[in-house]
DNA sequence: TTGACATATCAAGTATCATTGATGTAATAT
DNA sequence: ATATTACATCAATGATACTTGATATGTCAA
């Protein structure tokens, strides 16, 4: 009767789905340094203005990331905890333990 | 010079794009345990024969999955080795050890 | 206050993905 | 042989997502 899907599907979708580009992977490799203004990652993503910030928005909704406005510029930084729930949840998946159905199927 | 993006980005959006999707990662929980048959899933899920078999081969194509198949049913089962990749890159990804770029930006 | 700069948002087009229903295939059962 | 079962694949549609170019906002400098 533990339907132990206790996850959250909408917000593990979003975020898995925010790391399914590829821009959006290298953002988040420039980004584990330390944050990064928005103006560096334009130098060193071969991608236009509008479409970093549409990634960089895509990625902020998913709650990979933070953002902080200072003067006329705009850093990101990650979010780490969402990283490590993320990393927990991943490396938990394939864990043996359940196997609550050991009738094969279909009988 | 390391540009240290060491990273499969053709196999790492796909996989994690498999795993945005809701019914997807239902499956992948319905896995967890043990290898399941088509028909195991199609009670569990309340989707289509054939929608089912699209998410999974989209899981299958990720290497998310492996299938076997027995008489005239398949068994899908977790490819737990690519859990443990993707559960590694995604827990390292936060690490702040790197922090090459100490200049902030735009100077 | 005018202009340049950094970034965000909007609108429109294109591409990709999810979903459905129909058809195909291979294995079993009658 | 024929039918049925368990799945896979195809074609078509609708829904999202990505991409681009234009415009908007807010900050700073002259």
């Amino acid at each position: 009767m533990p339907t132990n899907t206790a996850l959250d599907l909408e917000g593990l979708t979003r975020q898995f789905g925010a790391l399914s580009d590829a821009t959006r992977l290298k953002i988040i490799d420039l980004l584990r340094g330390d944050e990064r203004c928005v103006c560096e990652l334009t130098d060193a993503l071969a991608v236009g203005q509008s479409l970093l910030s549409f990634h960089l928005k895509t990625l902020k909704t998913a709650g990979l990331v933070t953002d902080r406005r200072e003067g006329r510029w705009s850093y990101y930084t990650l979010n780490r905890e969402a990283f490590e729930q993320l990393g927990a949840f991943v490396g938990g998946l394939p864990s043996t333990k359940l196997k609550t159905l050991t009738n094969r199927c279909c009988d």
